[in-house]
Formats: structure tokens, sequence, C-alpha cells
DNA sequence: CTGTTAGCGCGTTCAC
DNA sequence: GTGAACGCGCTAACAG
């Protein structure tokens, strides 16, 4: 009847001492067989359940991960984030989720906020580009908490961190599209305005190597082209904000120019639509007119029509191997940072075909 | 230089009482200016950083709210997610997200654990239908921790809740398909087998009042029928397992029955990509042979060939919304459950026409 | 204004 | 086998 029984009270209903009722809930040390029973039943009675947050007072630790992504109505994040809990709870351990929509700022206070409750372990997805402050991250370093980065690395620091070949995958799709026959080919979209000098020529790798996964995914263009002795054409590169109605935007652009692309390589699900929009828009067909390539599959782009070609990434099992490394580290199995780069799918479907004019 | 710098050493290190430090950090009671200006520079070269959990266990709030859902790789749920959790953040509370997958089991798991972890409050989705046990609703009750339903009430028992007006959007948009000449209107994807004697016919109203989402949904599909006085086909209905693979199977069944829908009405994303799939592969043609419909709209719909007719969920606000009844909760203000029902809205597309061969 | 002290609920050592 | 007692870090009376 007592609102919320704690050990002493259910010490007191069944004539023990608190420290038996601790040990035979706790399952740990010696108790007879009569009063474990006895015990049991009465807990079971009072409806006791245990305080989670006196248990971590004692043991020190929250049997919680800290989960910061960007976003997660984002279906990528979505499924990693499935990939990542589910990992988690499969050991016992449950996440704090939060959202940081690229902030910076807001991923400072995520983590602190994630430290100041103890979690055991964070999982990062982090929006740290450059040389932002890190600062945030040495923080959960002192309180010995592991974190483990996801999609995103960090070069300058050493975390575990579990990444996809975006360099690689885009460098081969484009080559792919290239040996189609293709020259002019739009990229929607492309990193942000501030990077550009970065991935731009006259940088070295070194350097470069410093870059998010638009970056990357950039770099993979740009080896592609330089590959196959293309020049890169800046006004075929989308910049600027990252919407799906930018992206119809500058493909109606492009499409626009005198000399237009004949193919369209998209590093996301939204800049994808936005360009199938602008090729709607303007009323030309898919693959006769213009050819079409996406990132991140969807179970819509085999039903449209026509299919579209994807490079999929194996998003769940980002979260999962995420997960893994955080577990080990929490179990303090101390290795050096390890990183895993996943690899890519091409599904190769009919949204991609010759140029109609193939240049001389 | 300490790893985890306490509120006491914080005291010592600035030569002042522990209470005096708690109070400059907590902002709270009087302190001089001057020992908290030299506290805080003393706490901030420390690295001090409060420890929530030891805050929790005296204040009795964690700051924290506990969302149950069936799936966060569910874009609908995503949605949900983000509108909750921001919700929750911008009031200060962070969220532990659990996914169930549709399992009571899960569920009950799930709901425990966070009454455990002494949550301030519960938005959970439930798996719960019919007459299945809510012990666990119960316990979190008996620990005065609020819970608000969302997306799916459970009628017997009195919670906020936060749904969506689904029988009645299902309903007009049916009127709409018959109103344009379909009487044969092919139905996926149903409500499970097992519950198949609570919507058809011989039930009251009441009885037929404890169902689900998708029981209300084919409610409105049957309130439609009847108001225009056509009788419900079974074969027009899929049943059994709810995945895309499963859609296109039946939906291609349908298509091979002496006298197959002209119209499909698909209750979600997987639904409707199994149909387009199952129609694609019968070489038929939207909306000239059939006319779709399908339920939660996605950015792709609208660039579809041809663009596909939507009901559309406010679903991010089904989050706000739940957030904001349970913060009410928590902050003690107690009136009566309340139920808020938000309006879906319906975006008419092309993928809806007439049908071929109109019944005479 | 400031320091002392008693909890919060549980884990755990140490005698009995 | 079992119980008493201390500590985890912080909040909140209560004296001074």
């Amino acid at each position: 009847m007592t609102r919320n029984p704690t050990i002493s009270e259910v010490a007191k209903a069944s004539g023990v001492g608190r420290a038996t009722v601790a040990r035979t809930l706790g399952g740990y040390g010696y108790v007879s067989e009569a009063t474990r029973k006895r015990v049991l039943t009465v807990a079971d009675d009072l409806g006791y359940r245990p305080n989670r947050l006196a248990q971590s007072m004692s043991t020190g630790s929250t049997r919680t991960i800290g989960l910061v992504i960007a976003d997660v109505s984002n279906p990528f994040f979505g499924d990693v984030v499935r990939g990542a809990s589910d990992t988690a709870m499969a050991n016992g351990f449950d996440t704090l989720l939060v959202s940081t929509y690229e902030d910076v700022g807001s991923e400072v206070a995520a983590v602190k906020l994630l430290v100041d409750k103890r979690v055991d372990g964070i999982i990062l997805s982090t929006a740290v580009r450059g040389m932002d402050d890190i600062g945030h991250l040495q923080i959960a370093e002192q309180h010995s908490i592991p974190i483990v980065l996801l999609d995103r690395s960090v070069p300058r620091v050493q975390f575990d961190s579990v990444i996809i070949n975006n360099r690689e995958s885009v460098r081969n799709s484009i080559s792919a599209l290239i040996s189609h026959g293709h020259t002019r080919i739009g990229y929607a979209w492309g990193p942000p305005v501030a990077e550009r000098p970065r991935w731009q020529s006259g940088l070295s790798d070194a350097a470069r190597n410093d870059l998010w996964t638009d970056g990357e995914r950039m770099m993979g263009y740009l080896d592609a082209l330089a590959g196959e002795g293309i020049e890169l054409d800046i006004d075929l590169v989308m910049l600027g904000e990252k919407n799906e109605e930018h992206a119809a935007a500058e493909v109606s652009r492009m499409l626009g120019l005198a000399d237009p692309p004949t193919a369209f390589f998209c590093t996301e699900t939204e800049a994808l639509t936005g360009t199938l929009s602008a090729i709607r828009e303007a009323s030309l067909s898919i693959p006769k007119d213009v050819s079409i390539m996406g990132f991140d599959d969807s179970s819509w782009a085999a039903v449209f029509e026509p299919p579209i070609s994807m490079i999929k990434q194996p998003t769940r099992e980002l979260g999962v191997r995420a997960s893994n490394l955080l577990l080990e580290r929490i179990n303090g199995i101390a290795e050096d940072p390890r990183i895993e780069e996943l690899e890519t799918e091409v599904i190769w479907r009919s949204s991609i075909g010759r140029p109609l004019h193939v240049e001389k």
C-alpha cells in the first residue's frame, strides 16, 4: 500500500535485515533458500521495484548509453538508431537519444548532459568539422566515458570509429557513369561553401583528409573526373543550402546551361527527390534524356519509373558496429582505437543510359 | 587533477563549506558575490561537472522522459520521435528511447525499466490490443509516473492520448474513390486476422471501439462502403503478414481476380510500395488502369510518375502534442485525462482517375 | 550569509 | 547465513 516500497520496507515486512533483501533481490551472496523464497514473495506482494538510480549511485554504472546524431527523422539516422539501440538493449543497455541538427553548440550541450547523467558510453555522429573545438570530447574522456564516432570521424583525434567508404564508392559510381559516355555529370549536393577551398585543387591529401561525409563524397567525384581527364566544371556542382527545394532549383539551373548535364549524381535522398522534381518539371525522361544515380537505397527507388540506381549503405549495420565497439570499451577491453570502414553496395537499375549527344 | 571533482572537493579547494558550493552551483539561496565568484572559478578550474544521478536521488526528478514506440526506423515514428524529443529537450528533458516492434512483452519490459530508472513520464505508442494485460501501465501509475498514449489509445482506461482521426479520414477518402466511380477497391493492409470478427459485421460500435489504428482505418473503409450500399468483398482485403512482399503478393492476387479492383487504398508506406511493385509487375498504368491512394505522405510521392494522392498525418505534431501533455502532467497540472484527436489532410494528386469499365 | 547534518535507496565490507 | 554500518554525490532544512 505504501507508494514506493524500498528495500528496507521489504526487509521490515519479511522480518529480515536490509542486506539480506539486497542479496536475494540482487542475486548475490549467500541466502538460505527459505528466507529467499519469503523475501521474494513479500517483495512481489509489495510491488517492489528496484531503484536503478540508487543502484547506479553505488555501482557507478547506469547501463545507459548516449546516442547523439543529427536528426532522428532522417531515415538514415532512423536506421542507425535502430541498429545501435537494439544492440545496446540486447546487452542490457538502454539509450538516451539526442538530435543536434548539425549544430555544434547543441552537440556540445548534449555531450555535457550525457556526461553529467553518467552514461556508460556515447555514440556520436559529430557535427564538428575542420578545426572546430572538441573540448566536449575531452570532457567525456576525462570522465573516462568512452566515445565511438559514427559516420563521421575526426582525424585529429583517435577514437573508435565506424564509417563508410564514401570516397571510393562515389568514385566508382561516377567512373561507371563516365564509362557510359557521360562527361557532364551534375552533382547534388556538395559540401558547404566554406569548405570549398579545401576540396578544390591545391590542397594536400592530408589536409583534405579532415573532411566530412560530404567532403569525402565530393573527393570521390573529383577523383573520378581526374582519372578520366575531365576537368571540373563548378557550374555542375550544387552548393549552398541543403534541402529539396534548393536541389530542385539548382538542377533546373544546370539543365538550363548551354551544355547541360546528361547525368546527375545525388548524394542524399532529399537531393534525389529535388532532382527528380526538376527533371519532371523540365519534362525530361529518364534515362533517355538524363541518367540518375542516388545514395541511400529506399524501397520506393525500386518501384519508381524507371527504377533508380542507388549506392546502398549498410545503415543499420553502422549502428550495430558502433554499439559493439562501444560495449567492448565499456567492458574495459582497451585496445588501440579502431576504425571500421564498411562497404557500400551499388544497386544498378535502369535509370542509367547513354547520353543522347555523345561529346566528340 | 583528480578525476571527477565532487562538490566537496570544490568546497575544500575554495575554502568554504559544501552547502555554499551547492548553493552557488545550484543557483539558489544566498551567497555573497565574492565567494560566488571564487567558487565558480575554482569549479571551472577543476572541471567540475554536477552529477545528475545524485541530483536526481535527492530531488526525485530525473528530467528524463521515456519514449516507447514500435520502431524508430519507421519514418512515421522517426518523425514522431523528433517532435516529442525536441519538445522535451526545449523544456529541459531528455529522452530514453525504446522500440518494441509491436511486441507486448518488450513493451512491458520497457515500461518497467523506465519506471525503475525513475523517468518523470512516459510517452507510449502501445502494442496492447483488445483485452491484453495492462499491468505495466498500472505499475507506472502506482509510481505516479504519468503516461501519455500516442497514436493508439486504450479505451478501457483513461490516459491522456494524442491520436489521429483515422476512421474518418479513411472513410472520406474511400468515399471520394467511390464517387469517382470505383466500386471494387483493394485494401492493403487490414488488421490482424485474429481481430477479424471484431471489425466484421455483427458487433456493436462499443465493442469495435477497442480497436487499433489499423482497425480504425478498416472501419473507415467499411463505413464508406456501407454508406454507398456496396457490400464488403473480403477478397479485396489484404490480411496476414504486414510487409512489402506480402502486400505485393496480395495485390497480385487481387489483380488476378475475375473482377479485379480498379483502385487500391494503402494504409502504410510499405503497403504502398508493395502495391506499386505488383502493379508494375502487371504492366498496368496509373491512373488509367488502376487508381492509387496512400497514407503518410513522403517526399517521393510527389515526384512519382504519376504523383500519388496521399492522406497526410501531422506526424511530428503528434509527438509535440504528446510531449506537451506529458509535461503538463509532470508539472502537476492535474485535470481529467484529455484526448487530442488531430486532423489529417488529403493531398490530391493525379494517381486517381475513373475506372475503365464502370459497373452498370 | 554560511556551515552542519540528515536523508535519497542501494551495494558492500565486516563482524556476529 | 545474516545484520549493522558506511559511502556514492547532492539537496534541503536547520542552526549559527
